[in-house]
DNA sequence: CTTTTCACTTGACACTGTCAAGACGATTGC
DNA sequence: GCAATCGTCTTGACAGTGTCAAGTGAAAAG
């Protein structure tokens, strides 16, 4: 495909002075979260790159491609986040469950802080993960990312969980699910967006609830497993 | 727009005997469900149900809205399933937490009984609310009937919530989360269907486990409620 | 200075959603 | 009974899309 490093020589390629490459990414986040999905195109991503339709081929081989691209910086900003949450000073103080919820903020902060990559993400039929591998190679790192924030948490101090991968889909469910509802679903219309920050604020604030009350109701009666100890893990 | 009664006498008219309107919306269905989303156009359809390119146009004014009759029917499965659920007799017998466990299992069950109607309801760019009021109306029945049994729910035993609205978010979120994991995340792609059941039970079956536990830590503690008691509901 | 390579451009094709107009049997008013 | 209307589609066209094939002109390499 293309190189992108740069000459021998110290110099610039004409494609780097041009940066069309980075400006076509640029395009189209911006033209995602100014027109929607629905008028996402090549073309016209490639009209206000101020190119002719053709020119995004020279750097994506198809639209997939390029979409699969953003995907990836798209996991790539989301596993930063929800480690910078997970190890944040200031959420260092406070219980397994109260870091959890913070990481799980930091889920639905980062769908708010880059909608245009989060629609992306999540959407088979613009990016299979089977034709982008890096797509999918930074899904997978977030995914075991979220896995292993869980663990660290249910070692600190969640004894009650029947099942540690039941409880990693449950952390990543009601986050990606809580995003969903935030940016796309029935809580994005109507809310100003004070009323749904404070949403997502009170859901945090419930689910750490309901993980504090479960510490410490185990350790009252603990040993109180509730059926199998996990039987495999679903990697 | 079109007439769907029968004429004024018992007779059929030639349309409800060709019904080309509802093979129109099960050929969307289908085509969804065996070529993707990404694969579904007005023209396939129209070509699916033997009829020309223009001939859904004389049943729906746009491809939109063809979609959003789709969208509507959802909701309106999904908000059916739910109130099954939450009345079921078999659940009846079940703490208030295990009903909710069994209405947020109801919600996933559902999307994956109709995926094609699941993938399109949330999909703004695809259905927008203001153009579509049928469906709009579904939701929102779907959102108030999700409210009503987390409602009945807390009052039948869950008094730990700090906030209502929050847990009713928090319900959906995790009931949605977990479905678009299931149907289109990475929990799909890896896993066989029998596997993605059992981890949807462990994942039912978790948050029955917190939501009980938290239940019998405030009967041990009562009044026990987190922050403010409930500003604002959000409707 | 010539040749090659890079970074695009031009042009074409099949496909899409949608507008406008037409066709044609069934129903209806008289 | 028969012309007029209506309902239910069809035909044709247009602008937009993603993508293939080929061309172009300036920079880089020799």
């Amino acid at each position: 495909m293309i190189k992108t490093g740069s000459t021998s020589r110290g110099r610039k390629t004409r494609a780097e002075v041009s940066d069309l490459r980075a400006r076509l990414l640029r395009a189209s986040i911006e033209l995602i979260e100014e027109e929607g999905l629905q008028k996402l195109s090549l073309r016209e991503v490639a009209r206000r790159a101020g190119v002719t339709h053709q020119a995004p081929y020279h750097y994506f081989p198809d639209r997939e491609a390029l979409l699969g691209e953003i995907c990836e910086e798209g996991f790539r900003l989301l596993t930063e986040r929800m480690e910078l949450a997970a190890g944040d000073q200031h959420n260092a103080k406070l219980s397994a469950a109260g870091r959890l919820a913070a990481v799980g903020q930091s889920y639905v902060e980062f769908a708010c802080a880059y909608p245009a990559h989060f629609r992306i993400m999540f959407r088979p039929e613009l990016v299979d993960h089977d034709h982008c591998p890096g797509a999918k190679a930074e899904g997978d790192r977030a995914f075991q990312t979220v896995a292993r924030i869980v663990h660290e948490t249910v070692k600190a101090g969640l004894p009650a969980v029947p099942s540690e991968a039941a409880l990693i889909t449950l952390c990543w469910s009601l986050s990606h699910g809580l995003a969903c509802l935030v940016l796309d679903g029935p809580l994005a219309k109507k809310l100003p967006q004070t009323a749904v920050e404070q949403q997502v604020r009170d859901v945090t604030k419930t689910m750490r609830a309901l993980l504090e009350a479960s510490v410490a109701s185990v350790q009252k009666a603990p040993k109180r497993v509730l059926k199998k100890p996990t039987p495999k893990r679903a990697t």
